[in-house]
RNA sequence: GGCGCGGUAGCCAAGCGGUAAGGCGAUGGUCUGCAAAACCGUUAUACGUGGGUUCAAUUCCCACCCGCGCCUCCA
């Protein structure tokens, strides 16, 4: 089955088909720069950044744009306050929107343009909307008119009445229509502004987005993606001001992200109810977050809780036990270079690389239809099953492993670390992902590591006399502090529970 | 009020016309001094409710109930 993908503009499975053969153009509207992220955003660019990772995987040769808006009522409110220029509390959050997307192991886009750098360009847009008689200034402002775009509303799925029904704007006798909206305002003294046909002033909101998109992609181009609160009003706008001036359909594919909520309310700076990615990044190991939000549908909204991320947290953990335990075993028969090499296969290893390659169809399947990573991730634990299956198979012998089982658990973890990468999962050494998820819950420890470790040496001690009754008591009091004891054949461990 | 999306096992979540992926939990087992971890097995005659279309519906249509989103800034 060849890719297919839902846009919100048909709202049905379509074949995917590029403009232009093997190059895609994907624009992902980026941040309003006024505050530091939360993983409402991190939710959104996570899953687009999974699908360029997929698209690319494809052999698409894809250029991806994400933009920050950099100018901006909010950011111009917050300047304010501080008593600082606007460029200050930009630069400022674009910095660490960049440490935070860096942090969780997302691919840098192609291009990350700024609206203060593209002024001439959206000028210019404004003035193409002027000259097509669509806009109109009013006292330093410009307005498009909703009314001479035929199609408008044609993805927010509602008409202009019904709109405007709706509205809990106070109407703006300067407008046309109340849904006329804004492309360049003039400025207040203390505002940014620049130099404009209708005097000083700023874009509104939409239009960087178009000007910045046709820039870099062309006046058509392949997938526009988002988050689904931004289909109305910036997308129906975007589609509005860009078909006015470019004709035709804009974009062949619209993807929408849905929100992330918390408590069943979506996580919003404006609610409150929001957590940092810094702070989330203190608790879960970056790939914990990948896998968390990677494991529904792009367009499905995520119920946010601590039990759900630690839930998957796990079922990450599983899945690197198989990779550990593949390592174990390869890395011990690597020793005999002989074993290296592919020999012939017996019939359970022939079957093995088989289902194997059963199984990587199976998620590429998923992938195409959608994007679907959520199915995607089942199999995922399939693969482990199998894997676990097949490594339990091979015990009863010596250690060592012939060179057609070695094939197979390497074709195995091979197709474990292929797919790992469009997930930005499985990226580091299994010891090292559960040493970083440790540490992390060990900031919930009142118990100061020295004593844990004096425990359990005190109870290794009581165990080595038999004494069960005192082992059985310290390991309760570790208990009480979260602190799980562990006796494996190589000595005592410990963890955090959850 | 209008428009849109969703309601699938105890919980989370795929599937969206041919008879229910996967994860967590629970439970039985292997292991263990006992546990834990890990591993193996079991775990939905059933998809919000009521109608309808169809040989066949969780999947399509209608109505209703519930939740969320958007209609103002929002990823």
């Amino acid at each position: 089955m060849p890719l297919r993908i839902v846009s919100s503009l048909s709202k049905r499975r379509e074949d995917f088909q590029p403009i232009h053969d093997k190059k895609i153009g994907l624009y992902v509207c980026g941040l309003t720069v006024y505050d530091v992220c939360h993983i409402g955003h991190a939710r959104t660019f996570l899953a687009f950044d999974a699908i360029v990772r997929y698209l690319r995987f494809l052999g698409y040769d894809v250029t991806y744009v994400r933009n920050f808006t950099d100018v901006e009522d909010k950011i111009i409110k917050r300047a304010l306050q501080e008593g600082v220029d606007s460029r200050v509390v930009s630069e400022r959050y674009i910095r660490q929107a960049e440490e935070d997307f860096d942090a969780l192991g997302m691919i840098r886009p192609s291009v990350e343009p700024k609206v203060t750098e593209h002024m001439g360009e959206i000028i210019a847009f404004v003035q193409a909307l002027m000259d097509k008689g669509v806009a109109y200034a009013v006292d330093g402002d410009v307005y498009y008119e909703v009314n001479k775009f035929s199609g408008y509303g044609k993805l927010s799925r509602r008409t202009p009445d019904e709109l405007q029904a709706g509205a809990r704007v106070d109407i703006d006798e300067r407008k046309r229509n109340p849904l006329d909206f804004a492309l360049w305002k003039s400025g207040k003294p203390g505002e940014p502004v620049w130099e404009s046909p209708w005097g000083l002033g700023r874009p509104g909101w939409h239009i960087e987005c178009s000007a910045m998109a046709t820039k870099y992609l062309g006046d058509h181009f392949d997938i526009h993606a988002g988050g689904a609160d931004l289909v109305f009003p910036h997308h129906e706008n975007e589609i509005a001001q860009s078909e006015a001036v470019l004709g035709g359909d804009w974009v062949k594919y619209w993807l929408h992200c849905g929100t992330l909520n918390i408590h069943h309310e979506k996580m919003s700076k404006s609610l409150g109810n929001y957590l940092t990615i810094q702070d989330a990044l203190r608790r879960y190991h970056p790939e914990v977050l990948r896998f968390f939000i990677l494991s529904f549908h792009y367009g499905s909204i995520i119920d946010f809780s601590d039990a759900f991320v630690e839930e998957k947290e796990q079922g990450l953990e599983r899945l690197y036990h198989v990779l550990q335990q593949l390592d174990t075993t390869l890395d011990a028969s690597l020793q005999d270079p002989a074993l290296a090499a592919a020999s012939s296969l017996s019939h359970s290893e022939s079957e093995m690389v088989t289902r194997l390659a059963e199984l990587r169809q199976a998620f590429i399947e998923a992938m195409n239809d959608d994007f679907n990573t959520a199915e995607a991730a089942g199999v995922l634990f399939q693969t482990a099953a199998v894997l676990k299956k097949y490594l339990l198979s091979l015990e009863d012998d010596t250690h060592t492993i012939g060179g057609g089982s070695y094939f197979a658990l390497n074709q195995g973890r091979a197709f474990l670390k292929e797919v790992g990468q469009i997930f930005g999962i499985f990226q580091c050494s299994p010891d090292l992902l559960f040493q970083s998820v440790l540490e992390r819950k060990l900031q919930n420890v009142v118990l100061p590591l020295p004593e844990i470790q004096q425990m359990i040496s005190d109870r290794s001690q009581a165990r080595k006399t038999k004494d069960w009754k005192r082992a059985d008591a310290i390991r309760q009091a570790l208990a009480d502090h979260r602190i799980l004891v562990q006796d494996t054949p190589e000595g005592t461990t410990w963890s955090v529970r959850r």
